[in-house]
DNA sequence: GTCTATAAGAAGATAGAC
DNA sequence: GTCTATCTTCTTATAGAC
């Protein structure tokens, strides 16, 4: 089966390029260090993919499109909004132990790939996002799970900053699991720091 | 006065500068991009830095300098611990209103920076910003202002992630100060953002 | 699927004139 | 303090052999 094995080394190659991508950055990444990584030389990298950019762009896309599925099922769920908004938080940490090279640099390089038309669904994924967190928070607002004066759009993006820079210092297999991540984020998020009636 | 006035057009130079490292990367900026938005040609630029990495350096000390200086000051005094992690905290964004672009460049950069000797002080900082906020909230839990079974460590995390993280969205002289945005991010930091005894 | 060889352009930096 | 001119190196990408 030669289709399977060409598809099992551009998942190869794409994994090594989305490690130096995540550690590096994509610009300070060149087909010359993802070939040495690969044991190949970087003329070879051609036969698998177009160029540099499409590498990124299809770890990009795979990411977000599997992340977004998730998302869809959580809104469609018949659960409380409190519990919806425990469940995508508690995805998100899934996500970054999953995929902690996709997140970190969908964190570091999607503002700045975003201005280019190629990328430019960086831009469409980031108000669909907008918009599931401001359903959930409003929902959550409406039906009394939340504070009534809570500012929906500031604690919208602390979520969507506080959840998604956790990648900066987790290491999946470490030891914290993403799930303990989760519950205390959850604890600090739903219940704050402040001594209970201080 | 040539001294002043060639070290304005350095100010100048380095403002510029770091307004674009700060959108679009170090390494996407090129010495060309510079000199353009300053309206002279490249070369010029060396009659006043020695090498683009120069430039990101200065624009990086100058920075760390004076914040470290003002966490000195509040740790220095003698408020009681949760004010003083107020202050800390509110510094910190007054911090990102008066120096966006070097905020951005330490957010985006530090860690990939961090890793050349000329940088190295950029990973002492980081474990000074670490002892700072260990203190604080050591403090804070000794003294009864914190939950007893807090995390601190991963509590210094999370507030180390999600102040500076705000670089992302704030913008001087929007709509939001720095004050309200404090203000805001203490009240679900300090209280949560769950319904009173819900 | 990888290698050899190389083209084409971009980027950081320098020397000396003005 | 800036410009002209240019060097060198790095980087992405290509063509064709194996």
């Amino acid at each position: 089966m030669p289709e399977q094995s060409s598809a099992s080394r551009r998942d190869e190659l794409l994994s090594i390029a989305a490690g130096l991508f995540a550690e590096k950055g994509f610009k300070n990444t060149t087909v010359r260090d993802i070939a040495d990584a690969a044991g190949i030389l970087s003329g070879s990298l051609y036969h698998h993919f177009d160029s540099k950019e499409s590498m990124v762009d299809e770890i990009l896309r795979t990411f977000q499109d599997e992340l977004f599925a998730a998302y869809d099922e959580v809104l469609a769920s018949d659960d409380d909004p409190r519990t919806k908004i425990e469940r995508a938080v508690r995805l998100s940490f899934e996500s970054i132990d999953q995929h902690p090279n996709a997140v970190a640099i969908f964190q570091n390089e999607a503002d700045y790939l975003g201005g280019f038309e190629r990328f430019g669904y960086l831009a469409e994924r980031n108000a669909q996002s907008r918009n599931v967190w401001m359903t959930l928070l409003t929902d959550g607002v409406e039906t009394g799970a939340l504070r009534a004066d809570l500012d929906v759009t500031l604690t919208y993006r602390f979520i969507r900053d506080t959840v998604w820079v956790a990648v900066r210092w987790y290491r999946p297999g470490g030891g914290l699991s993403h799930e303990a991540i989760a519950n205390q984020y959850l604890t600090i998020l739903l219940d704050g720091i402040a001594r209970d009636g201080g």
